[in-house]
DNA sequence: TCTCGCACGTGGGTCT
DNA sequence: AGACCCACGTGCGAGA
């Protein structure tokens, strides 16, 4: 459809310019206009003498600056497929829409990276606010939408402070877990999946003063989330307290 | 600058409605322009009755194409000020600009997201080509420009592929070591640092099909690069082999 | 030749 | 009334 024949250029632009040319100056004002036209006036002659000029000229004006903008429109389009005046116009239509539709991919790419970034923002503000960690809940059953509080007495056990499990596709599974650190605490966390026999596919453990989070990515054979969720949840345990003391947690 | 009047709306919404009206039919084709004006023509009569009025309804097609698309222009631009003409191409063209700033922040945003991503998109794609993992590379003694290949023999010994230790700032360091993965390796990893009693500030393990790697910032009381490393490797050869066999091993 | 595209002046609208 | 904006018909210049 585009021939863009590209020899308009000269043709165009000469010709604009010489318009512009005689129509920027070459007469004072209104001097050309008055004398060709006021006589041959036949409806009113006293009434307004400038009148029809002053018409003129700012009729002129009004063109010029149409035109100024029609040029200033096609310098903000890159392509340019003729410098036709409708053409102009019509690449400007389609270099909006284009650019709105391509706005909206941007968007909708920027909120895919963050939404796949979020599984990692959750965690790591948690830092920071280590007045959401002071609390040491005794409650067990809190059982919010996904966060799960586990982590019996004392000293050196491991505090999880989040634990999240969710599908990614059909056989796989995001499995994130915080917990307070304390000596050793990254040693055990390895070891609650070590003991899992889980088919790990990636993992990744963060650790920074005061907390440790792993993220991995493992293959969930048929497994349900919650079903995985409380597999760990008793691993952790069952690190914790080697005795077998797993009373308070609820497992399936 | 903008007054933005809004009493332009039904103003020229209704001029525009009756003229288009008028235009569109009310007569057949050139049956008014001919007699209204081919019979008054001065200059030539004979040559070209229809010419004037092919003339006439060509300018008038043409007319309406441009104001059609002024039309499309002024509907693809959301924020309209007035209905002007002039109006209208103006904010076409301020929003082409804002549009193309806004693509340009939204680009950055991506790239900047995406970079952030890096670390994920690089071990992920892994997980659908299995073939990457199947390789198990025998040589141990590659020694490229800062990697050191240490590890003993066989089975599921830690056979480290890279250790390197680089100073940040005055009392950190930062440990980067990457080693083959086999069953318990991040286990033993941990339990490396773990007795080594670092201090450690931060701590990221990663873990893909075949391989771990393990980047820490510690503080270094006052070790240097070498020495550092050196310790690692200590303490890899301390965990690989709990019968003290580091033999292998250029301990300082 | 004819077609295309344009600027021009003008009349005719509406809103202050 | 002015100021404003617009469509119209027309002449003109450049390309097929």
């Amino acid at each position: 459809m585009d021939d863009m024949k590209g020899e308009y250029d000269l043709y165009w632009e000469t010709k604009r310019f010489l318009e512009s040319e005689e129509l920027e100056s070459m007469w004072g004002i209104e001097q050309a206009i008055s004398g060709s036209y006021a006589s041959s006036s036949s409806s009113v002659d006293v009434v307004a003498p400038s009148s029809a000029a002053k018409n003129i000229m700012v009729e002129r004006d009004r063109r010029r600056k149409l035109n100024e903008r029609l040029y200033a429109l096609r310098s903000a389009v890159p392509n340019i497929t003729k410098l036709d005046k409708a053409s102009t116009m019509m690449d400007a239509i389609n270099y909006i829409q284009e650019l709105q539709e391509q706005e909206r991919r941007m968007q909708e790419e920027i909120s895919k990276l963050e939404s796949e970034k979020t599984s990692i923002r959750d965690v790591v503000p948690i830092i920071e606010r280590d007045d959401l960690l002071v609390p040491q809940r005794k409650k067990r059953t809190t059982q919010s939408s996904s966060s799960l509080a586990l982590g019996s007495s004392g000293s050196s056990s491991l505090e999880v402070t989040q634990l999240r499990v969710s599908k990614v596709g059909e056989r796989a599974s995001i499995v994130e877990i915080t917990c307070n650190k304390r000596r050793g605490s990254m040693v055990k966390l390895c070891e609650v999946f070590h003991s899992l026999n889980l088919k790990i596919i990636t993992a990744n453990i963060t650790c920074v003063p005061g907390s440790i989070s792993h993220i991995l990515l493992v293959e969930s054979e048929g497994m349900e989330n919650a079903q995985m969720r409380e597999k760990v949840a008793a691993a952790v345990a069952e690190v914790d307290a080697p005795r077998s003391l797993m009373s308070n947690i609820s497992l399936q």
